[in-house]
DNA sequence: TTGTACGCGTTATCAA
DNA sequence: TTGATAACGCGTACAA
């Protein structure tokens, strides 16, 4: 390692203690576009220094696709390539055009071969509106996520848009903090050809109240199932119960479970689901004690307000050697809890949260969770919806998915 | 704390060590619905056990909406209501309805009244591909975005989300794993009335070489500016500096910056932006010799995979005693790198992200990060594309906003 | 204050 | 193999 000399800003780094030093990717390309209009030609040069193939197929894109801007209309819109301009260039109907277009019907090679250059030419791409109001179709479904910014929903919406825009399809995202009659109101008002409902947890029953309302076909996705429409239900009971079986097996007296809600002498409706009966019933056959934790009144409260409260509650009653959290955002809240209180995972306490969050592997130490097969339970709704949509009539479509306990160094004593 | 006994599954809770003993929210409502064509009455008892006040009106909701699901055309499309039916049945024409509908134009208020409640009877929603093919309007906005599974992107779908729906615009949400230039079509075959682009950190250079072919107004929200369209820029530059000196001031000799790219004899171009240049300038300021580490050699690596590719570097080049990450993804992983090989934070090493996402203050110790401040920039940019869209040749507007250093333990020696 | 006529861009249907 | 026609639902322009 040898010792540097400080440089100006812009100058190139000259040597550098480096993890990849293997290669210099610099490359000059000289860049020729060619107006289609004007004629007018320009050169650009571009360095690419980039490891990243697509940038250099991109170079490629840009010198052939460059073109001015549309004019626009006397009545500011923006004037769009139709059928009937490429139709009135090519000689020919915009019937035969929309014909190439879709793929469908015959055309006469030669034909297709002309609108489909010349439509390139012009830059054409469909009028979705024109279309959808002949059709019928949209070609967009509508998701119904929770917010975004919890990671798990996150990843929903990630997985359920590379399924749709494999099929050509396109996601309207759907959410609101209002009111739930809002949201079905969007619903009916936003213009798509089928509905996934996702990552609701908390929501789900009071939606699924509601979900008549909704014209269009409508697929659940979560841990709650339905008697009226197509579901896709992860069952979480067999990795709550391993989770609190391996536990007990580490020898742990007091395993509580951590969840949303208020515990008093009915359990909240928000806790009433599979996770606190898996719990409740894998402890009354160890012929275990019960204890629920409340670390959060409802749903909108915040993390940091959390911590807090499970703080509150650690100082108040002492700390269990074992905790189940309802899901890992709350197993996070605890965590940061426990470390604020000095409490030490898994020596003093074992940790497992729930939803297969990628981050709870980077905690120190690493947090276990109970994971779902997602990229599945995304795969099997979209096709749901696609047979629904294909035929409003078929039978009732369900499919449940097992969860699998992730165990990581937080569960293991 | 008293000692209690097990229970079957499915009783009630007796009595529970608890937060939350406050109060018992259990109530019973009669629910009556009553179908609008059949006349048939149903009656549902439900049972509230929740805090959430939502679920309270929403009962009411469900007592006045209650309607069965519309009969279907004999071509299996779904039959919906149009300007048309409404006027049918009030006796007027569709134009008066749509007078009504958009509270426009001069209709009597007996008309409007009658209008009005004959389409809230039967659930009347404007087909929004009539009127966009009409009026060229789509209500909608394209939201071009990096990997929401990358919580700081899903962070800025989720406040733009926000500023959308309040002003009555719909979200459409972009995103391709693929070529750039099949998001540009995706972009202009999307119906919409402008388009943000925004967290596409490490892509917006190549973006904004295709942008050309983007139809519709445009924003841009991000680090880097531009010189053909609006934007919104994020200065990064000032909190980096100051991290970096505050290092310094703690007595740290070996300061480096861990990026993604691949480091040569010229920077890649992933770091040629503005952390590295304002990291290179205040090390140069400071008399110091930079060190540049490439935690990835591009963005598509795992997380994992760049745990194992900065665990070999420190384990071949001894680990600096002060880190800045290019951003907080990068500085978890770091994070995890770190405890792995056993250092401790911020003992041995300080180290620093850049996102200023919420998640960093969970680690153990809490790390720092530097935030931007999102709710403006989003807020910001919506204001932009709307004055956009509503003149498109109004002058360029552009704005930055400063980021913040937010100190945390993991920077406190 | 309300109505008539027309066209937005596309496609289904039938005719040639 | 291609063309003519009509219609999807809405809103602008103008007439009454």
């Amino acid at each position: 390692m040898e010792s540097l000399k400080p440089f100006a800003t812009g100058t190139r780094v000259p040597r550098l203690r480096t993890a990849f030093q293997r290669c210099s990717m610099t490359e000059t390309h000289d860049l020729q576009m060619v107006g289609e209009r004007t004629g007018e030609e320009k050169t650009s040069k571009i360095i690419v220094t980039s490891p990243l193939q697509s940038l250099r197929r991109n170079l490629q894109i840009m010198a052939t696709q460059f073109k001015e801007r549309q004019p626009t209309r006397d009545d500011g819109r923006l004037k769009t390539v139709t059928l009937k301009d490429i139709a009135k260039v090519a000689g020919v109907t915009s019937m035969t055009v929309s014909r190439v277009m879709k793929g469908e019907g015959y055309v006469a090679p030669a034909t297709r071969e002309t609108v489909l250059r010349i439509a390139k030419e012009l830059n054409y791409s469909a009028n979705l509106a024109g279309r959808a109001l002949k059709t019928g179709r949209t070609g967009a479904i509508a998701i119904i996520s929770g917010d975004l910014t919890q990671p798990y929903c996150a990843n929903i919406v990630c997985l359920l848009e590379a399924q749709l825009t494999a099929s050509g399809y396109q996601m309207r995202l759907l959410h609101t903090r209002g009111e739930l009659r809002d949201l079905i109101n969007a619903t009916n008002a936003t213009a798509v050809d089928g509905v996934i409902i996702a990552g609701l947890h908390d929501l789900v029953e009071e939606f699924r109240a509601l979900d008549r309302h909704i014209m269009q076909p409508c697929i659940y996705m979560g841990i709650t199932k339905s008697s009226s429409g197509d579901y896709i239900y992860s069952n979480l009971s067999p990795a709550v119960e391993e989770a609190v079986e391996l536990m007990v097996a580490a020898g742990r007296q007091r395993i509580a479970y951590v969840g949303v809600g208020v515990v008093g002498e009915t359990l909240s409706v928000f806790d009433t689901e599979v996770r606190t009966r898996a719990y409740l019933s894998v402890m009354n056959r160890e012929g275990r004690v019960p204890e629920l934790i409340g670390a959060s009144p409802t749903y909108d409260v915040s993390g940091l307000e959390r911590v807090r409260i499970l703080k509150e509650y650690f100082q108040e009653h002492g700390c269990p050697d074992g905790l189940l959290c309802v899901n890992d955002d709350i197993a996070i809240q605890t965590y940061r809890a426990l470390m604020d209180l000095g409490y030490r995972i898994p020596q003093d306490v074992l940790l497992v949260g729930c939803d297969g969050l990628p981050i709870m592997e980077y905690f120190e130490p690493p947090l276990s969770t109970i994971a779902q097969p997602m990229e599945e339970i995304c795969a099997r709704a979209w096709q749901f919806l696609q047979a629904r949509i294909a035929n409003p009539d078929i039978p009732l479509q369900t499919t449940s998915f097992d969860a699998k306990l992730v165990v990581r160094r937080s569960l293991a004593s």
